[in-house]
DNA sequence: ACAAAATACATAGTAATGCAATGTATTGAT
DNA sequence: ATCAATACATTGCATTACTATGTATTTTGT
């Protein structure tokens, strides 16, 4: 029984990653509407939101991915002490994308309910 | 405009698959749970409650990480005619499993519809 | 009767992506 | 003076959906 226990645990926490693997891209576009974050900030706000924890060597590859297709923008922005701040904003092409992910997400979230209420 | 609209979709198709890896373990226990299937009825059950197309090279090999993990069983039942089918049945890990795999799916929904109501 | 599609299993290789590890640099707290 | 936090970034690994391919039987259309 201890044994099953750790064999979940383990398969839990792959399923949790794989599961970030696309939510996550969804979340930082609908965190980044309407108001404009640096990446470290970003971490925070999902943290705070979602409970969910992004490591740092998530969060940059995705931004510049998200960059490279055209959803975000990026400007950097001096601070008056300290490590000057990368901020992202979301792009028209950025919006129209979440819009098209938000229907699929809540699509799925209803055949999900369904399947459990079939039962 | 098109050129945009263009890389977009090719973003969506991937990112929709991305969104699978994940889901398509918790959606396969979810249909599993008080009914037993064999692979191809899995598809076929899956592709009618959500939409959601799974190809049998992504089933296959997901059903045997599955019983790997102990999640679920399988057993060979003999058809009169044409080839015997391979019925999955969800193990208590399995169930055990989906349990925490909806809790974590529901909270999930709860914390991204926060941040979509906070805009 | 014969061809095509559907049923039913399976594997190999590729592409995509979260994460640990590592690195640089600054600032504030003990 | 050292450690934690802030803030950026890259490299390599592990996981997993999907395409392509393969085998074999049954049903459907012409």
């Amino acid at each position: 029984m201890l044994y099953t226990c750790i064999v979940n645990e383990e398969f839990i926490l792959k399923w949790k990653s794989q599961v970030k693997k696309g939510t996550l891209a969804f979340i930082i576009l609908s965190v980044l509407e309407g108001h404009e974050y640096y990446g470290y900030e970003l971490i925070e706000a999902v943290k705070k939101f979602t409970a969910i924890e992004i490591a740092e060597g998530t969060l940059y590859p995705l931004m510049n991915r998200l960059k490279k297709e055209g959803l975000v923008s990026s400007k950097w922005v001096e601070q008056e002490s300290g490590i000057p701040r990368k901020y992202y904003v979301l792009s028209n092409a950025g919006k129209k994308s979440l819009h098209e992910m938000t229907v699929y997400w809540n699509d799925l979230g209803v055949a999900i309910n369904k399947i459990s209420k079939s039962k």
